[in-house]
DNA sequence: ATCAATGCAAATAATTTGCAAAAAG
DNA sequence: CTTTTTGCAAATTATTTGCATTGAT
């Protein structure tokens, strides 16, 4: 049931190259800057906001600017292989792991922001049941649980915060 | 299970005077326009935007500022009778309902942005059993869910988009 | 009286966009 | 060669804030 703590790496399967496939579909060219943002994108299996992409991006090519950051992360969401997540922070943070696990859920510690990723048949079934009951087909679900990590329960407070 | 269609008029029973005691344990006044303000988010049951009720607002004191409405919504989310939703757009949307109904869940539709709430016991107790499992203890959760409603399966198309 | 709350207008900050130059196909 | 993509810097837009004034307690 849980996933997040079994990834060792980034476990993104061909993440890139369906990618690839998706500029080719919608002809848009395959350019320096773009193969940056992606290979940096599905190089890691953490949240990330446009910021970090650009900081990490310019490691692979300093070339990469902050407009073509925010021009690439829509054509990645449009791809359905990353996700935008609002964590009602003012700013917007974008998960890689939709390719692999469209269904999966977050709970996030109230304190340390500490974020674990898990999936639920269960969850699964019922939403499409009540779903349906409602008369809509299910085309995406976001679960968001608020809590307390064991960290913050115990000491009240947790050492390492987040933030961003 | 389904909550939304019952809902006659705005079903918020004292939801004004639990805020008015929300203000007097802070120490904070009763002004005018917080009233004013107060008893236009109970006065519906719909999603709002700052701008919506800052329009409202104004109908039922013109001294209303958008300054003010902008610092009363923290007020009004932190006591926990109003929530913050965001459902992708570039601003945020506000859900009087959570007096009522603290742990509903919403359903859009894709096209015409159609919101119907409900609740589900099973589904919160499943959220409750994983949440332990992974060692937190949970405080708030919230499951939106993206689908096709009836008009939209059989038209193609719904007629009366909602935008915003 | 005292101190919080207000309106206004200026400030902030994430994201978007126009445009001329550079690069992909 | 043609058309897309880029970087830059300026623009946009929701939200926040400083400050002098007003109003609640």
């Amino acid at each position: 049931m849980r996933y997040g703590a079994m990834v060792s790496g980034a476990g993104h399967n061909g993440a890139k190259e369906k990618f690839m496939v998706f500029l080719a579909r919608k002809h848009l060219r395959v350019t320096a800057q773009r193969q940056a943002i992606v290979d940096t994108v599905f190089s890691t299996d953490q949240h990330f906001t446009a910021e970090q992409l650009l900081d990490w991006s310019r490691q692979r090519d300093p070339s990469v600017s902050r407009a073509t950051v925010y021009r690439t992360l829509p054509l990645l969401t449009e791809s359905g292989l990353v996700r935008e997540m609002d964590f009602g922070k003012d700013h917007k943070f974008y998960d890689p792991n939709y390719a692999a696990h469209p269904n999966h859920n977050h709970i996030i510690c109230q304190d340390c922001e500490r974020i674990v990723e898990f999936e639920s048949d269960k969850i699964e079934q019922l939403e499409g049941e009540i779903t349906r009951r409602l008369g809509f087909s299910l085309q995406t679900q976001r679960l968001q649980i608020t809590g307390r990590c064991e960290e913050l329960k115990l000491r009240g407070a947790c050492q390492r915060k987040r933030g961003g």
